[in-house]
This record gives structure tokens, sequence and C-alpha cells, in this order.
DNA sequence: CGTCTTTGACCCGCGC
DNA sequence: GCGCGGGTCAAAGACG
């Protein structure tokens, strides 16, 4: 894995404001399709046991915007630093993939499986592998279309992508 | 050997 | 006060 070229969020422009769970709904605000121009059908699975060598989204649709979260919890993180700051960049992005492992370029790291009562399918969250990211992803299947992959980015990497 | 994956348990916020 | 939902961490194992 990491090899393509996937283009974070980060030089997306702010399409809208957070939409309301309550009435939750995938728009088409945006649609990208020249990130994963660049994408390289040799690599991905990094030869492993499983996983398929199709990954092409075709349509791809953006929605997010930047709002205050979470932060300061209790004697986890905020033992000691409870400084934090309340606005998070968050992206969601819903992709046409067979895979929910789209690689943009870099390296997460798994870190939890919730099953959602809302979608007979399990979220997966990643996490950036590389030290000093605070970048969280989460992986959810859309649950009117299986097929569609829903990304959703949290934070702005600290690194470089990589090449 | 190092890195990453996997599953379960734990924790927190909120609602009732 | 308890339950629910969601989110995160941790240990072990697998794999390259």
């Amino acid at each position: 894995m990491s090899n393509n070229n996937f283009k974070p969020p980060a030089d997306l422009p702010e399409s809208r404001e957070y939409v309301d769970q309550s009435n939750f709904e995938f728009s088409e605000y945006l649609t990208f399709d020249d990130w994963l121009d660049e994408e390289d059908p040799t690599s991905n699975a990094s030869g492993s046991t499983h996983q398929n060598p199709v990954h092409q989204a075709n349509e791809v649709s953006v929605f997010g915007g930047s709002e205050s979260h979470v932060e300061g919890s209790s004697s986890r993180e905020a033992g000691s630093g409870r400084e934090r700051r309340e606005v998070k960049e968050r992206f969601a992005f819903k992709t046409i993939s067979e895979v929910e492992i789209l690689d943009d370029g870099f390296k997460w790291r798994k870190y939890g499986k919730k099953m959602v009562k809302n979608s007979p399918n399990p979220r997966n969250y990643y996490r950036c592998s590389i030290d000093g990211c605070p970048v969280k992803k989460r992986v959810e299947r859309d649950r009117d279309d299986p097929r569609y992959v829903i990304t959703t980015y949290e934070g702005v990497h600290n690194h470089e992508s990589s090449t």
C-alpha cells in the first residue's frame, strides 16, 4: 500500500458547513475524479493474502466542513495536556470502490472496527502511522449502496505525503 | 525483527 | 442511575 497518489482533502475548498446528522444525506456537493488519475494498477495490496486489484473510483462525492469537536476527556489524553484545538477539519468522501482500502499516499494503521446499527456493514477506524500525525480516517460502506465507500478524513497531516 | 491486523474490553457523553 | 451508542486502546498474533 502507500503507492498511489490520492490527494487528500487538505486543498479542498470548504464546500458547506457540517451536515446535520438528523438529516444526514449524501449529496453531490462536489465531484472529484482527477485525484486518482495517477493510480497504479500494479501496486495496492502490497502482495498480501487478501484484497483485490480493483479499486478504481468512478464517482466521488465530497461533503464536509470544519466544526468543533470533542477533545479533552479525563485521564487518558487530557491527563496532562488538555490543550486541544476545537476546530478539526473533517471531510467525508463517497467513492465507488470495491475495496475500502483506498491508498491516498499515506500509511494508515487500523485501530478499531465497530458495527454500526444503521448499517449492516462494520465501520473501520484508521490512523496515520506517521509519528506526529493526528490525522484519523474513518471508512464505512454506504447502507443504500454497498458499492459506495464513505471515507471520512479528520485532521491534517503534519508531514509530507511521501514522495 | 519490525510493523500492522484483529478482537475484546473499556470509556465517555447523552438520554430517559 | 442505568443503558445505549460510539469511539479508542491494548495485547496477541500474523506477516513481510
